[in-house]
RNA sequence: GCCCAUAUGGCUCAGGGGUAGAGCACUUCCUUGGUAAGGAAGAGGUCGUGAGUUCAAGUCUCACUAUGGGCUCCA
């Protein structure tokens, strides 16, 4: 047996440790290294090293689960003590000791009714129990430390060396917000210390990316304490950097056959209980009252829209019709959950409501999918679409729910898109696809959405007249493609760390006159520039020419320049261009037509 | 909402029971400089809010507010 063998994956792709394994194994071994399987052994195992150090530290401990997660590993327990950060390198330390005594991981069967027994006072573990229906159990156990454990473990403490205890929280028992809250505490571990290294390396570089930092550092937006939680404000420059995405999207959306609509910021109780959403989403609204009668503040915009197509009687020659609105909603999110622009509670969305045919959903639900693709190509995003199915607070028949979600696994497999599913997240109307982008340090986002609901029409009774002179009803699409202006530019600012493309940029070009005799021709040019629609700043403060050169390089805009004696007599400028990352020299004319191609390059 | 942590000038942070500190930013003056920090002076904080302990509280206690990390991933 090698020295570095920790397992084997037998021919279903099961991973087998050496302990099961006993003496004679067929199977690809597994080595001791940073494969995928490797480190699920070795993370697992440092899970269980963690719950042996937390039991000799601390009284009274019990261990509920501790499983290996896209990022590590964590146990969840419960102990007598408050555990707080401080604690973490406490036990980190005792893990280190315990690793020096060298005890084998060994295992040992038992049946179901021995673990009742066995664990007849440990009411986490008769809960872990409670969830298996094997007769056939296994102990692991290394020194006088036992674990009731499915495996699989590495042979011996000595491969545990690299870890790393990464942060404390709470977490509900299984994940049940009724059931009582346990301590836990996640953790990362690697195969050599150089890789646990480069991971703690990574995370710091993501966390000088975070969209909270920069956007603060920038200027774009801020919150305000005495304002309230969850209500963010648009700086200038942020202000700046959304109204061109939405002129990019506007333009986007006429483009592809929508008309703008607007509908109004409340709207009367009785229009929310029609819809649904006082029953079904009741919880995250806003309510108040006006003149005795009861109003909603709108959390979705669809019941606008709905109002807005009824207004004028329609024909099937009209669908699919599509009215779009860059609409403020307002939600009333878990105090806990807000998290800088990525959950807040107020929003604007860059909602659509497709009103059209059940045939024609499936060419809709393409040309959705379409638009996302060239808005996401825009800005190089990598994301994963996810269909969610009927939750269990919903509207409507399981027969139409049926229907409407093959309708979208048909859409998306008709064009070999790759999907997963997630079961009972849909809309409480209808099924949906969510596109999902991934943060800086890998939380993954829902941004656009499409749903297909059958239900709302009904129950606001819309319909169109159809060929044969008779009263039908439209299917809704609903559907969002950033999802909303402030995740989207949450997002946007970690994946370019600050630095946007020109047709975003808040401020594109900063001009920096090399002395007071070159401001007027600095501000000449900048006159010019915002008749192209380029915004700028002329950096002629009184200091000296290199800090204000410093200063305006770390603005993270796409080009500066700077202009003496020489480019005011040949009308031109000196470029320092971000993209580049070069010094050169143009003639003024041949910047503009530079700085319009970039422009364009936000069209689509 | 729940668990844990944090809260000091616009920003980043130091201080830890005895009447507030630094750097950057800001203001004024000098300097007018050809590619990443020129110099000097100055202004700015009832230390998140409210109670309590104490002769004395940014500092200790409690509550509240806000912020941060979590709360699907099943021995």
């Amino acid at each position: 047996m090698s020295e570095n063998l920790i397992g084997y994956i037998d021919n279903q792709g099961n991973i087998i440790d050496t302990q099961s394994a006993g003496q004679s194994c067929e199977g690809r071994a597994i080595e001791y290294d940073n494969s995928d399987e490797a480190l699920e052994i070795i993370r697992h195992s440092t899970a269980h090293l963690m719950a042996q150090a937390i039991n000799e530290l601390y009284t009274n401990a019990k261990f509920f689960v501790g499983p290996v997660v896209d990022e590590g590993f964590y146990y969840d327990f419960e102990v007598d003590e408050k555990i707080g950060e401080e604690d973490l390198k406490k036990i980190e330390k005792k893990m280190k000791e315990l690793i020096k005594k060298k005890y084998k991981i060994e295992k040992y069967e038992i049946s179901k009714d021995e673990a009742l027994e066995k664990f007849a006072n440990d009411e986490l573990k008769l809960a872990v129990l409670s969830r298996i229906d094997d007769d056939k159990l296994t102990i692991y156990k290394q020194g006088d430390f036992e674990d009731l454990c499915r495996g699989p473990h590495v042979p011996a403490l000595r491969f545990l060396n690299n870890f790393k205890l990464t942060r404390v929280a709470g977490a509900y028992m299984g994940g049940d917000e009724n059931a009582k809250m346990l301590t836990r505490i996640y953790g990362i571990a690697f195969a050599d210390k150089q890789s646990l290294k480069d991971y703690m390396k990574m995370m710091e570089e993501a966390k000088k990316r975070d969209h909270r930092k920069i956007g603060s550092e920038m200027e774009l937006f801020m919150f305000n304490e005495e304002s309230g939680a969850g209500l963010p404000f648009w700086m200038p420059k942020g202000a700046k950097l959304r109204y061109k995405l939405e002129n990019i999207l506007h333009k986007a959306h006429i483009k592809r056959g929508y008309q703008p609509v607007r509908g109004p910021e409340i709207l009367k109780a009785d229009m929310w209980r029609t819809s649904g959403h006082y029953a079904c989403y009741g919880e995250n609204m806003y309510l108040t009252e006006i003149d005795g009668q009861e109003y909603g503040i709108k959390p979705m915009n669809c019941i606008g829209h709905i109002q807005i197509f009824k207004q004028t009687s329609k024909s099937y020659r009209d669908l699919p019709l599509r009215y779009y609105e860059y609409g403020v909603v307002h939600r009333h999110e878990k105090s806990g959950v807000l998290h800088g622009l990525l959950r807040v509670r107020e929003f604007t969305q860059d909602d659509a409501h497709i009103f059209c045919t059940p045939e024609q959903i499936a060419p809709e639900v393409i040309k959705v999918v379409e638009f996302v693709d060239s808005v996401m190509k825009l800005f190089n995003f990598d994301y994963t679409m996810e269909i969610s199915t009927k939750p269990e607070k919903a509207i409507g028949e399981d027969e139409v729910w049926e229907m409407a979600t093959q309708g979208l696994k048909t859409a998306l497999e008709e064009n070999n898109l790759q999907y997963t599913i997630d079961e009972g997240g849909g809309a409480f109307y209808g099924p949906k696809i969510d596109i999902k982008i991934t943060d800086a340090i890998g939380r993954k986002w829902q941004c656009g959405t499409i749903q297909v609901d059958f239900n709302l029409p009904q129950r606001f009774e819309v319909e169109y007249v159809a060929e044969d002179n008779t009263r039908k009803q439209p299917v809704m699409l609903h559907r969002a493609i950033l999802g909303s202006f402030e995740r989207f530019i949450g997002i946007l600012t970690e994946h370019y760390a600050g630095e946007f493309p020109l047709f975003i940029a808040p401020t594109q070009v900063i001009i920096v006159p090399i002395s007071e005799v070159h401001n007027s021709y600095a501000k000449e040019l900048q006159a010019k520039l915002l008749d192209i629609d380029i915004d700028t700043e002329v950096f002629d403060k009184n200091e000296s020419l290199n800090k204000r050169i410093r200063t305006a390089e770390k603005q993270r805009v796409p080009f500066v320049v700077i202009v003496g004696d020489e480019e005011v007599e040949k009308n031109s400028v000196a470029i320092r261009d971000r993209r580049k990352k070069e010094q050169y020299n143009l003639s003024f004319e041949y910047f503009m037509v530079e700085l319009s191609k970039q422009l364009n390059e936000g069209k689509i």
